[in-house]
DNA sequence: ATAGGGTTAG
């Protein structure tokens, strides 16, 4: 049978795979196994051109066995419409033919890149009752698809239950941690992964990784660039790239680019995108321009996200002509702007007040605007108090019913900075009526090693109440300094709730007052945050750089600030 | 009744 494979290889076009199918049919071959199902499951898996006809084929075969199924599920589920692998996989059932381990795996891989998850745990079950259990592959496959549909427990609990755990289940539980934003998690159980006698693996320290830039576990974070360079896995671009990144968000934007200059391996499109990111989230946007040039001069091709780390990138550094002109210049590079493109465009030019300029873009592109999009322009009307817009772009919102607190907050400070108080009310009930959801925000910073997290209000903290009195402290300190909070005419007025959650005790304030009283005078105190920093944190950081004497750096949803001497990076362009 | 299945960077 071997020259049927030894003919499938060979095989080039869909008028080949037809003559060594007219072939096996005339030679009889084709109505037994393995031909028939080793020519299926080429014409499944090998193109997605062909992957068609093998349907085609499969629907005239009368009884299909168990691996014809195999076939036609596998294909499927590495297709552009997984959840027909599972309408097969319900059709063999159906068909009362018995699958074999290989099936279940082919429809867990599907309900993976679906994110089914209730058709997971119907194939959970019948993989138990089919005595697949002990199968290492399936049950590492199995908790992969729990993590992918964010059910972290599920996963872990298949984990547990594993009799016999090897490397590879281990990177399917980190990597699910670290991308289900369990980072913390993530890198607790790759603690764990040496103590167990397992050597980690490039996958292994890819997630270990990931976890470390989410956490800004610098720390950490070094201990696996050490150990990827003693055990040669700085020859995998995916690793380098990882600790380029890792590097970048952890605030070490030059150990980044050390890293990327000094690469062992070839360096990928992703290599370039990650360090243009990395100068753009340092505000370093003239580096990341010379980057981008660089790229194209080395003749790599740059790709949607080459061009978003670009104008993220100008948009960061004000430079508005430059960012213009590179998102007008996208389309004849063969590069059509996306949601986040035009979203980044609008920002820049919404912040450099050319708010007719962002409204035309945004009246005018192809795509339908989403949420995300008119928050941005509805931002920047507040900030130049265009009233006329940011009613319009209100309005919008709301017909997309968009519940979100900012919003409301944003139009009634519009409508406050105006005096006109009776539609500041009026948004305030619209408000209340709406039951609005606000994203908790949290930040992390890293003393001695050991990343501690925040909420807002938060007083889970064993030392929360030295955190407390410490703010006290910064408060009347910073007042001495002029300084005064921030005057929110919404956020007065929406209740108890609010109060606990009040500006003075943002995450990222308790995290600054954490590194103010548990490490030595002089020392940075880095922050990371879940959400983009306040207006009112921004100016309280720049006050306690200067009066404490400290450089503190925080990484917000966007990117760095860096408070000195009373001033930031990002010359309040953020 | 040769095989084929798990984890992976911006």
């Amino acid at each position: 049978m071997a020259f049927v494979d030894s003919l499938l290889q060979k095989c080039k076009s869909l008028s080949h795979i037809k003559q060594l199918q007219a072939h096996l049919i005339t030679t009889g071959l084709f109505r037994f196994y393995p031909s028939r199902s080793k020519l299926l499951d080429f014409c499944a898996t090998s193109s997605p051109s062909l992957l068609p006809y093998a349907t085609f084929i499969f629907h005239h075969i009368p009884c299909p066995y168990t691996n014809d199924y195999n076939a036609i599920i596998r294909g499927l589920a590495l297709s552009h419409h997984p959840t027909r692998a599972l309408t097969c996989y319900l059709r063999m059932s159906r068909a009362s033919t018995k699958p074999d381990a290989l099936t279940c795996s082919f429809a867990l891989k599907a309900c993976a890149r679906a994110l089914a998850w209730s058709e997971a745990t119907q194939i959970h079950s019948q993989l138990i009752r089919l005595g697949f259990e002990i199968d290492v592959l399936l049950k590492t496959t199995l908790l992969d698809v729990y993590a992918k549909a964010s059910d972290l427990d599920g996963a872990r609990k298949v984990f547990d239950e594993m009799g016999r755990r090897d490397i590879t289940s281990w990177n399917a539980l980190i990597a699910g941690l670290a991308q289900g934003n369990q980072p913390d998690e993530a890198l607790e159980l790759f603690k764990r992964v040496e103590l167990e006698g397992l050597k980690a693996n490039e996958v292994t320290v890819l997630g270990a990784l990931s976890a470390c830039s989410q956490l800004g576990a610098i720390k950490e974070g070094e201990k696996i660039w050490d150990y990827v360079r003693v055990e040669g896995l700085d020859l995998n671009v995916q690793v380098c790239n990882s600790v380029i990144d890792m590097y970048a968000k952890c605030g070490f934007v030059d150990k980044a680019y050390q890293v990327f200059e000094c690469m062992g391996c070839r360096k990928s499109l992703v290599t370039w995108n990650t360090m243009i990111m990395a100068l753009a989230m340092h505000g370093d946007g003239r580096r990341a321009m010379e980057l981008f040039e660089e790229m194209v001069r080395f003749g790599v091709c740059p790709d949607s996200v080459s061009y978003l780390a670009a104008l993220c990138a100008c948009n960061h550094a004000g430079l508005v002509d430059d960012g213009f002109r590179l998102f007008n210049s996208m389309a004849g590079c063969g590069v059509s702007p996306n949601m986040k493109h035009y979203g980044s465009v609008v920002d820049l030019l919404g912040r450099a007040g050319r708010l007719e300029e962002a409204f035309d873009i945004v009246k005018s592109m192809p795509v339908v605007p989403d949420v995300v999009l008119w928050q941005t322009l509805l931002g920047a009307c507040k900030t130049y108090g265009n009233v006329n817009m940011a009613e319009q772009v209100s309005r919008k919102l709301v017909e997309m019913g968009s519940n979100s607190c900012g919003d409301f907050v944003l139009l009634s400070n519009v409508y406050a900075a105006l005096e006109r108080w009776d539609d500041v009310g009026r948004v305030r009930e619209a408000m209340k009526n709406r039951d609005v959801k606000k994203v908790p925000g949290f930040s992390y910073t890293e003393v001695e090693g050991v990343i501690h997290k925040f909420l807002n209000g938060d007083q889970r903290h064993s030392s929360w109440r030295e955190i407390y009195r410490k703010l006290e402290e910064v408060r009347f300190r910073i007042e001495a300094y002029g300084y005064a909070p921030e005057t929110n005419y919404v956020l007065h007025d929406i209740g108890q709730e609010e109060k606990d959650n009040a500006l003075c005790y943002h995450s990222e304030k308790l995290a600054v007052a954490f590194g103010l009283i548990s490490t030595s005078e002089g020392t940075p105190i880095q922050v990371i945050k879940n959400l983009r920093i306040c207006g009112d944190c921004h100016a309280v950081m720049k006050l306690i750089s200067k009066i404490y004497e400290r450089e503190i750096i925080v990484r917000d949803r966007a990117r760095f600030h860096r408070f000195k001497e009373g001033s930031c990076s990002c010359r309040d362009y953020w």
